[in-house]
DNA sequence: TGCTTGACTTACG
DNA sequence: CCGTAAGCCAAGC
């Protein structure tokens, strides 16, 4: 559903589609969201800086497992809530990376 | 028009 | 496991 009264870009759109569609206690990388929608990692970063307030940032971690940068205590706060796979201050990724179910996207 | 920056990644040692 | 280097994509100045 597009959000209303803002015209985002279509890229932008998929992006933050995808991270919402990310479950709670899981989480995804800047580099599968960038395979997901498309375009390069920073990219995303890119669209998460200006428009991610607006969703669960909090579940796109870095390739490492580490949170982005400049928010990793919130991040880190958040992920322990929701019950995310924590070890040593990154999220196992080995247990939480979530792998989108296919269809609604490009084939 | 061209360089710098950024919520990044992968490769090497 | 940690630090450094190079690569990649788009926006901003």
């Amino acid at each position: 559903m597009a959000r209303a009264g803002t015209p985002l870009d279509d890229y932008t759109e998929q992006v933050l589609s995808a991270v919402e569609e990310i479950p709670v206690g899981w989480v995804m990388t800047y580099g599968d969201l960038a395979e997901l929608v498309g375009g390069g990692p920073r990219q995303i970063g890119q669209v998460m800086a200006r428009y991610g307030a607006a969703v669960p940032w909090w579940r796109v971690v870095r390739a490492d497992g580490q949170p982005a940068r400049g928010h990793e205590p919130r991040a880190l706060e958040r992920l322990a809530a929701e019950g995310a796979p924590l070890r040593r201050g990154r999220v196992e990724l080995r247990l939480a990376r979530y792998l989108p179910p296919p269809g609604r996207d490009a084939p």
